[in-house]
DNA sequence: ATTATCGATACGGTATACCAGATGCCAGAC
DNA sequence: GTCTGGCATCTGGTATACCGTATCGATAAT
């Protein structure tokens, strides 16, 4: 028999119904200005399910994810709300990201390729331009890359996973605090300064460089973001 | 009204059926050999349901929160099975623990109190003398005991959280490793450097030895355990 | 007019019914 | 004996019904 002739694809309808709800919501969640607006941000879960055209099952199994990773809270006969981290919460949070990204610049320089590195000066000056063009929310959002360039680029999908979680708080912070002040310039020069480390394939300096450099933004959170909490 | 009188306990029977449930299960799983047997383990859904005394919708919320931790995969109409991580998954596991850990320690010399420092030197204590009388089991779970502690003394609850799903996944490769070799003694050394570095309050040597000696159990596993995959 | 109480309603948690696909056994053809 | 096709059955995915409780408004008592 020949197989080659009737090699169609594998029908990738697999994906649940409970996965596709947890995108959308994830989704949902990640484009939401989470820490723009004043009062509890609340999810309605039958709403959900209509606009979502499934039954409750999927959308609250979505839900307990979603409530794992961190992303909203569900309060037993109260309802279910997208989380505001508090101060702390996220200055640890990019404190874990520092060790991480850290580490994937260490692993990085193991295992980088030339084109890697070439990936990430690109995603460098698109950042670069960026900032010069004043558009913050691109900054924010080409910033966002750089970092998740780094990342991608150690091959550790852990990590990936890991910090993707954290960048969408990140990100809102971001979008909420706007005024960056003078973290912009110092931004593209540590920037700068990691990818020379990275290019020179020295490990512990590409590591000691990304970390603090991450841990900059802990402490500007830590300083300058007490409207949190 | 006098409320202090009725003051009873917040009657603490507020965790769902879901968490009961996903308790047991974690439990159940921490806690069976996972590497020692060579054939896939499977969970009966409808079997544990009854076994819990609850229905299927809370245990199967509990299990996608497990596969969502990377503790068992669900095959649509195939059954749901308890997974074995590759040999690249798990050095992977433990080089993100590195990082975590050597954060963690870095962290640890920030805001350490010397009590906390007694109970390291308690753990590592035990951690000897568990070596000596030469209880392999006693000795695996000393070591991560060790770890946890530089972990919990940092403060960081989300570093203590991510370790302590990897943890479960090492603890089985020792089980079923056994064979120790030289990493015992080695270890016992590595562990001695390492709270002189935390007592000596050395934040970037404290780091590095931490974070080395993980990265020497990643390259163990990642040299002597050809028998995964 | 204010407050207390009760009930309607809404929500999340749980149980259960149903569905479609995968497996495995068994009968029947060769 | 081997292989094939179909049926019984099992399993996870989904939908839905039900339950207890918190919320909120209406009504009644003061």
């Amino acid at each position: 028999m020949n197989r080659e002739r009737f090699a169609v694809e594998p029908l990738e309808q697999g994906m649940s119904f409970k996965a596709k709800a947890y995108q959308s919501l994830r989704q949902a969640i990640t484009q939401m200005n989470i820490y723009g607006q004043s009062s509890e941000i609340r999810l309605d879960e039958r709403r959900l399910c209509e606009a979502l055209g499934v039954s409750r099952t999927p959308v609250r199994e979505a839900m307990a994810l979603l409530e794992q990773e961190g992303f909203i809270r569900s309060q037993p006969r109260r309802g279910i709300f997208v989380v505001r981290k508090t101060k702390a919460e996220l200055v640890e949070m990019i404190t874990v990201c520092a060790a991480l990204e850290g580490m994937a610049a260490r692993l990085f320089v193991e295992n980088a390729t030339t084109e890697k590195l070439e990936l990430l000066h690109a995603a460098f000056d698109k950042y670069t331009k960026a900032e010069l063009a004043e558009h913050v929310a691109e900054y924010s959002d080409a910033n966002i890359v750089f970092h998740q360039s780094i990342v991608q680029a150690s091959g550790s999908s852990l990590i990936s996973d890991l910090t993707d979680r954290f960048f969408i708080h990140m990100r809102a912070i971001r979008r909420a605090t706007m005024g960056l002040g003078d973290r912009a310039d110092q931004s593209i020069h540590e920037h700068r300064d990691i990818i020379e480390a990275l290019a020179a394939r020295d490990a512990d300096l590409a590591e000691r460089r990304v970390r603090e450099h991450t841990l900059g933004l802990a402490q500007y959170v830590e300083r300058h973001c007490a409207f949190l909490d």
